[in-house]
Parts: C-alpha cells; structure tokens; sequence
DNA sequence: CCATCATATTCCCATATCGGCATGTGACAA
DNA sequence: TTGTCACATGCCGATATGGGAATATGATGG
C-alpha cells in the first residue's frame, strides 16, 4: 500500500472549472457544438493543449463529444454543473445578508453626517 | 528568468473551493463563527491543516478573521463567491435546455415503442 | 494501400499542492 | 518572567498538474 501524501484526486466539476482556460471552453460552447482545431485557436491554446482541457472536461461530464467525419464536436453538457450550483445555492441566505450588513453600513454613515 | 511551465497560480475563488476540505469549512461556517481548532477538531484534520486551507480562503476573500483573546475567530464572507454564482449563472438556459432535450428524447423512446 | 487532415496520447520538465511534523509566535495567566 | 494555550509558518516528501514537443491513432480521399 503506497503512502498517501495527498487527498485523493478531485476529478470532479468543482476541480475542472477550476482552471481558467477550461472555463473559457465551457463559454465558448455556450455558442455550439465546436471542433477541438476551432476550440484551440479561438483561445489561443495549441491543439493539444485544448484535447487535454476537454478531456477532464469529458470525464467530469461537462462536456459531450460527437463524431462527424474526421472531426470531434464538443458540446457542451451543463448538466455536470449541477454540482457546482447546488453548493453555491447553499450560500444564498449569506448572499443577501451581505447586502443587508452593506445597507446598514450605508444607513449608518447617513445617520453619522446628519449628526455633524 | 523562470521557464514558465505552467499557467500563473490561480488563486481566486473557484481555486479555493476546488478542494472538498476547504468546502466543507465553508459550509461549516453557514453557522456561525469559529475558532480554528473547533473547525479542525470538526472536520477531522490537523491544526496546520486547518490553517492552511483558512489562509488560502482568507486570501481569496472568501472567509473573515477576528482576534478574541487567544483565539481567531474565522467568519464566512460569502460576497467571495459572487465570481462563481456569476460565472455558473451564466450556463442558466442551457441548465434548462438540458431538461428540454431529456424531455424530447423520452418522447422519442416512447414514439419508438409504439412503432414496434 | 498511401497521403493527409483532425485529434488523442505520451514523455518530459517545471511547478503547484497537500499532508504530516516540528517549530515559531503572540496573548494571557500565574 | 515563565508556562501554556491557540494558532501560524516552515520544511519535507509524494504527487498532481499544465505546457511544449513529438508521436500515435483514426477516418477520409485518391
């Protein structure tokens, strides 16, 4: 048994949006389905640097593929952020009582300038 | 100068909370302040540990601290997450498109059914 | 079958990251 | 001042990760 010097990978939607340039694939599937040579150049990224961002991005299911011809179509599949939006939904008392503690804030240096 | 081998750190919010631990004191936070220890006794890790992950929240404005005494006080600062309910809000219509298309692929099945 | 286009995979390097452990530091009490 | 409590930091080992470059794979056309 090896020694286990670091948490167990987290190949999950949580770790793959985690990485600038796989979210900036994921917008960019907002717009449609995109081969792989499309996907790299419209971010700039060499090709396999984009196969290798959208195969995490496969196997946390956040994105589909579809052959047609020679080429690859990733779609996207934003279903695998269900994850990701539940957990935040998670915070969204905290979210507002946020704004709450701003207005009070806000309340409280009107009431400190009309007793100057 | 350094070789560049890899992108610059990522040390924003979705970095932070890519790590289940560091989720998992966030979540623990939903109820209210707490000293390191608790949180370290709670979660099961070690006090380094604990402080670890709490510089890198602190760091990302996603958790507050407090001196009382001896002890720091962590606090949730949930405005942190504002960059990743954005970005995950942007995929909104196509969360529900995917039910869409679910939708019209049992339809298929079923059509398909009857047809035999 | 052979050449080519599109994509995936492998290897390597540099670096980031996590966990454990030991140690440093600051506040408070005796 | 000295001891102790609560916490932060430093160091180390093992591993994960991203980028570049080269190469493998797979489908298509000739």
């Amino acid at each position: 048994m090896g020694v286990m010097a670091r948490a167990a990978t987290t190949s999950d939607a949580f770790n793959a949006i985690a990485e600038p340039q796989r979210r900036d694939i994921l917008m960019l599937l907002r717009a449609g389905e995109r081969p792989v040579t499309d996907l790299a150049q419209e971010l700039g990224m060499s090709q396999p640097g984009a196969s290798k961002h959208l195969r995490v991005l496969r196997e946390v299911g956040l994105v589909r593929v579809r052959e047609v011809g020679k080429q690859r179509l990733y779609g996207l599949d934003a279903d695998g952020l269900r994850p990701v939006r539940e957990w935040v939904g998670g915070f969204e008392r905290f979210w507002n009582e946020s704004f709450d503690r701003l207005d009070t804030y806000v309340q409280d240096l009107k009431q400190a300038r009309q007793e100057d």
